[in-house]
DNA sequence: AATAAAATGTGATTTATATCACACCTATTT
DNA sequence: AAATAGGTGTGATATAAATCACATTTTATT
């Protein structure tokens, strides 16, 4: 871990965009940053919640013990805010953060990260709307849960990582077939089974973690129908 | 609908305990008052939407038309902000809400809404408060709906009632049995059921809409394991 | 008060999907 | 190269809960 300058990296952000420059280097003296290997927690489910993080490069998995299973919230990709949710919103974390390929990420102390958003309404701004939005995913990932049948969750996780993580129609799965079925809250062997169909019927090819979207519109259609 | 002065209503707000007389008169001035009778739309899916809505009093229910059914992501009682993440998320509603008793609300213009974000850090602060705990509210929801099964559910939405919306053991259920279906991701039949069987075994007494907990402690039971 | 309409309860049947069971395959370790 | 362990595919079975079907009750309308 070091201290960095964070005009090289966060300026990217659109957040911090409006920072001026000595609320920059408050933030860089703040500011430590880490690599995560795959695998790696970056931070954990009850343990006391005291760091904003930014994601530079990689992706991440949020994720949650529950009372049956463990069950994988969402997946997010660089460069992002990480637990803003869990940190402002209570002392303890609500759930985990794992890296599923290798990341670096900046440390912000609480109390820094409340103070730009203190003094910078633009930075607090940006903030708020990104809240909202996750809030609206959300909802719409909640929705698809309960009314589309695993069929269609799986099409529509495989769709979102082609269009949003790997920006291809090609692509290696970053997670194994247990830890899918944690993302579209299924078991292990509906998804081997629903792999295997689809592959069958000519929608993806699949060889081991290898990917490939075939017929795109057929897999949208089952996205959306359930 | 009338201009209202906010200074005695908003000043209940905990965010907006902080606004200066002059910010609390402009929000006067583009504060609009409705009254809701139950069954009312506030406001309406895929609709446009320019407003903040303030929640004086009455208690309201989030609802979202997914690919099957209609579906209640939520209900919100007086007194609180309503559409916060679908105003300020996107251009378009991404749920409605409707009045589920007498609902008194305030509509406050977007952009003046934008300008107190702006021109007051604590009232933005409290916004981004608020929305944090919004946040792991709807991963604990989430998490429960995919884990618990439909009894469990049930459970934990009369126990959220008792505790949280009327603060009794007792009282009349807002809803018919096939929108707390629409609540609990259930059929109506199913919650029929188990209404019946809830009474049956002594652990709540149930007489049309009036609900009535009995063993409060098998209902906890029932919510977290299942 | 009579009628229509909506809401509710409960049995029978169906269905999606979890679970169990085991074979096979791929890595890593010895 | 052998051995062990983790990951994967696929059939058989079990099960929670949806759906269908209809009787009954409650509420609204004429």
């Amino acid at each position: 871990m070091k201290s960095v300058s964070c005009s090289s990296c966060l300026l990217k952000s659109e957040a911090v965009v409006n920072l001026a420059e000595q609320e920059l280097n408050v933030l860089g003296r703040s500011c430590v940053e880490a690599v995560f290997e795959k695998g790696e927690t970056i931070f954990k489910q009850d343990a006391l919640s005291s760091n904003i993080i930014y994601l530079q490069t990689g992706l991440v998995k949020l994720l949650v013990k529950g009372p049956q299973r463990i069950q994988i919230l969402r997946l997010k990709k660089a460069p992002c805010y990480l637990g803003i949710p869990t940190t402002m919103g209570d002392k303890i974390n609500h759930y985990s953060a794992v890296a599923i390929e290798r990341t670096t990420a900046c440390f912000i102390d609480i109390n820094v990260f409340k103070e730009l958003i203190r003094v910078n309404p633009d930075f607090s701004y940006e903030i708020i709307i990104e809240l909202c939005r996750n809030e609206l995913e959300q909802f719409n990932r909640c929705v698809k849960l309960v009314q589309n049948q695993v069929f269609g969750r799986l099409a529509t996780h495989l769709l979102d990582l082609s269009a949003h993580i790997y920006l291809s129609d090609q692509f290696d799965l970053p997670l194994n077939r247990s830890e899918i079925a944690d993302l579209v809250c299924s078991s292990r062997e509906t998804v081997s089974r629903l792999f295997s169909d689809l592959a069958k019927e000519g929608i993806i090819k699949v060889d081991g973690k290898h990917l490939e979207i075939v017929d795109k519109l057929r897999l949208q259609n089952i996205s959306e129908k359930g």
